[in-house]
DNA sequence: TGAAATGTTGGGGCG
DNA sequence: ACGCCCCAACATTTC
């Protein structure tokens, strides 16, 4: 019996709990759709459309075949079942908001043409509505939530199916080049190139990588951006390249063999469960993308200055680390975990600008842009969101610098007018006796900008805007 | 998965 | 020897 496996972000073999039932029962057809209909759900980001592309040659390469259609799947997947002879049709679950209804309204229509529709998870390692604290209810809080995880049971990763394609009639869907994912004229993605390797085989390589040299003091040395101590899994993991199943069970499987991973494991695996406790967040709260969670912060006043926002963006803030973090991202289509968080405290907080700016920068920049991730970590830092930083915690860009790229190597690498700054000054070039800023060949206000904003002011101006969310939070209560 | 302000303690210099 | 002050180091509280 001939079937559809409608890839999604689920674009691997291994694992893949729709691929396998298909491929135990006969010949697959596979299938990608690129869906611009705007349906509800967001066109892709720019970083994404350049990983997008290499994910689909890599799957398309490793599948020996793989069938690209443009459209609106409820019209397209028809089409594809009558042209191929298959009964059935199987996918694995997505969880945004716009996914989840289309997937409801199709699984209803094709059914009605006869079709068979099963569906399967492959994202996550627990469905969203099985994780329930004791009277039912979603958690709004991360430990008890990731604690209740624990408890659960993980299925283990199914090794790579015996695949054996359809024979699909000549011509059928299009050819990924002319999709345009890729950036020309300008290609900004030339930096993406030696950075990613998108694809279930770099995915897992990454991975082996991350076990073999990354993890041995991941606990501390995570928050380090000048060491390669994160995964970087997360594009990976985006697009379904690898699934937490297997991340656990990789890192299950190492902790089993040197006890003295314990603790860098546990620390690494709650990460996995902070991308579970967004989608969980995501599933019962759909309007997480574009609504203050705790509505108090409605109230909040927002300076939202439009100047600000690009200086940010471009990462000519004259705060070195957020900076460095802004460059990093244009360069590579990522930043690392604990810039991030510097830079979107920067945003919302020094800046006033409402978080939705930063949620929406990073969609379009990000190759490992994620609604769930994004929209969660974004209210988080905010202070909006579940189980969010508290308001007062305004990061100090120059302290953060200082306490996590102690040398400088971070910076020095994105901001290279800085490089010959000595280590006492490089976190915070405006308080650099003249001298030393002459001997490095910086002129503040014209090699490299003075401060967008000064700390303390800034720092003072957000505690008072929050002032208003706390009445503003009295008021609803 | 902060930072800054405020409070406490204890050693050393000094009259 | 003693009390006093200073201040760094650390702890606690507040934003």
């Amino acid at each position: 019996m001939t079937t559809l496996v409608w890839f999604r972000q689920d674009l691997r073999i291994a694992d893949n709990p729709a691929l396998a039932h298909a491929a135990a029962r006969g010949p697959v057809v596979p299938v990608y759709i690129l869906d611009d209909s705007g349906d509800g759900g967001r066109p892709f980001g720019g970083a994404s459309r350049w990983w997008l592309h290499h994910s689909l040659s890599a799957l398309s390469n490793s599948l020996g075949g793989l069938v690209l259609l443009k459209g609106d799947p409820a019209r397209l997947l028809p089409d594809l079942a009558g042209h191929t002879g298959a009964r059935s049709v199987v996918w694995n679950h997505c969880y945004e908001p716009s996914a989840i209804a289309r997937d409801t309204r199709l699984k209803a229509g094709l059914s009605s043409a006869g079709l068979t529709v099963t569906s399967f998870n492959a994202s996550l390692l627990n469905e969203p509505w099985t994780v329930t604290t004791q009277d039912g209810g979603p958690f709004k809080v991360f430990t008890p939530f990731w604690r209740a995880c624990r408890r659960l049971p993980v299925e283990p990763p199914s090794p790579a199916p015996a695949t054996r394609l359809a024979r699909l009639p000549k011509g059928l869907g299009a050819r990924l080049a002319d999709w345009h994912l890729l950036p020309t004229k300008p290609n900004w993605a030339k930096g993406f190139e030696p950075e990613w390797r998108p694809g279930e085989s770099g995915a897992r390589d990454r991975l082996d990588a991350f076990l073999q040299g990354g993890l041995g003091g991941y606990a501390e040395l995570r928050d380090r951006p000048d060491r390669k101590n994160v995964s970087r899994l997360s594009p990976h993991l985006h697009f379904g390249e690898i699934s937490p199943r297997q991340v656990f069970a990789a890192l299950s499987l190492h902790m089993a063999a040197d006890s003295r991973a314990t603790r860098d494991g546990e620390k690494f695996l709650s990460e996995l469960g902070w991308r579970e406790f967004s989608y969980h967040l995501l599933y019962h709260f759909p309007t997480l993308p574009e609504r203050n969670w705790r509505p108090a912060f409605d109230a909040y006043p927002w300076s939202g200055d439009r100047h600000h926002l690009a200086t940010w963006q471009r990462g000519l803030t004259g705060y070195p680390i957020v900076d460095a973090g802004m460059r990093e991202l244009w360069a590579t289509g990522y930043m690392h975990n604990r810039v991030r968080m510097v830079v979107a405290s920067f945003l919302v907080k020094h800046l006033l600008i409402p978080w939705q700016e930063g949620e929406a920068w990073f969609w379009d920049t990000l190759v490992d842009a994620d609604l769930a991730n994004n929209a969660a970590s974004w209210q988080w830092v905010a202070g909006s969101g579940a189980d969010a930083a508290p308001y007062f915690r305004i990061f100090n860009p120059v302290t953060q610098g200082t306490k996590f790229d102690a040398e400088g190597r971070y910076v020095r690498r994105w901001v290279g007018e800085l490089s010959r700054l000595p280590d006492a000054v490089i976190h915070a070039p405006w308080e650099a006796p003249a001298a030393q800023l002459e001997a490095a060949g910086v002129r503040l206000g014209e090699t490299y900008p003075a401060p967008i904003v000064d700390h303390k002011a800034a720092r003072e101006r957000a505690l008072g805007g929050y002032e208003v969310v706390k009445s503003a939070g009295n008021a609803l209560r």
